[in-house]
DNA sequence: CTCAAATTGATAGTAATACTCTTATATTTG
DNA sequence: CAAATATAAGAGTATTACTATCAATTTGAG
């Protein structure tokens, strides 16, 4: 009796070897993420992750070109595993509106490992990207990685999410800002709240994140 | 007839000695930033702009403990900055509701350079901070830095604003979260607009910018 | 005006980073 | 079983992110 196992795909730009694709690819998505957690993305390299999988450097960077591509595949493995979670709790929902707090409800929420995926753990996994992914895009190289397809993930969801709130009101004419909004901020906030509590209000706590941005959302597309 | 200088207050914690004391210092502020503006920080070093001043590294590292410091200044410098435009722009106003639309339109609009600060010009600082400004908040040092001093001047802004908020609806209770939220949104909304489209509905210009978080600041605290 | 103190420039040096390359050894696959 | 492919081991390079030393210059206090 086989485990389901649920296959996360990741665009080809974002690799140079499928790092699912063999043991040590998989040990370096695994421990790469578990590095990236406990120390950051500035002091990360691939010598202390090859010194932790018992590998070489040079194995690693014929999966990865460089620290930011392995960062930017999390990226998109995030939001590709985000998405796939929003459409099952969404579908055969008819009101908009309750598909929206659904979402939000995902988003705003702790989330726990996902056994579906065995080397990847989510709850790692969504804090690393709540520091890390805006360094993602903040970058001078943003439209050379755009055109190469490193946000498309993330661009599918925001898209996805907009379409329930023009379905809620089709004439709020920002649709796409204001998803784009609520998702950077549910990263934000709840680290605010834990580590600069001056710029916002308890957000550590996922209730309160969650109906700050539910409010905030129906209230602006009302 | 001197021309009017404004003093901008940057904390102690942030240089190893103040830049503004000197002539070297008010330079490696001055090409500091517009080096910083052409190549980012990711490829910004000491040695190149030391380079480009004429100077050397152990100079500037006289002033500045590394290039993560000097962005925290020139973060500090940005919101000091706009902090005195709030100001200058609501005293005297007593309706609240025109005092946040005053203050989302100066947060909203390019700036362009101010006289009064003769090494640094405020259109090229905009575009750095708007790039850059996350990541001297999203580090594993945030909490030390923090400790240290290195945002207070945003989270006063941060709590000058929030006052505004609760004068208009003294029961709203995310006034910190909403403001915060707002800030970031002002940033990677316009980014978003230039670089990554599709994550937006043309926030690359100013009034929709505007028109965009005017209309959600407004309803959600109606 | 002068001497001491502080500042800067010039230079060297170190450990770490971010890679690239080569070669020998495993391992997989056809 | 042979051929192709992947990995490990190691060396090597340019750059980064500093620190240290010392001489020359500037400043400022008496």
């Amino acid at each position: 009796m086989q485990q389901s196992v649920l296959q996360i795909p990741v665009q080809e730009a974002l690799f140079l070897k499928d790092p699912t694709s063999s043991t040590v690819g998989k040990s370096i998505l695994e421990h790469g993420l578990i590095l990236l957690s406990e120390i950051g993305l500035e002091d990360f390299t691939f010598k202390k992750l090859a010194a932790k999988i018992s590998s070489t450097e040079s194995t690693i960077y014929r999966y990865f070109e460089n620290k930011h591509q392995f960062l930017s595949y999390l990226f998109n493995f995030y939001w590709a595993w985000m998405d796939v979670n929003i459409v099952f709790a969404t579908t055969n929902i008819d009101d908009p509106k309750e598909r929206l707090r659904r979402i939000i409800g995902l988003i705003t929420k702790k989330v726990s490992n996902d056994v579906r995926t065995p080397f990847i753990d989510e709850s790692l996994l969504q804090d690393v990207i709540a520091l890390e992914s805006s360094k993602t895009f903040l970058s001078k190289k943003v439209d050379e990685e755009n055109q190469a397809g490193y946000f498309l993930q993330y661009k599918k969801l925001v898209d996805r999410i907009s379409a329930v709130i023009i379905e809620i009101n089709p004439s709020y004419p920002y649709p796409n800002a204001l998803v784009s909004t609520i998702l950077e901020s549910s990263f934000h906030q709840r680290y605010f709240g834990n580590h600069l509590p001056r710029l916002t209000n308890e957000m550590h706590i996922d209730t309160r994140l969650e109906e700050f941005l539910l409010d905030l959302c129906l209230k602006t597309i009302a």
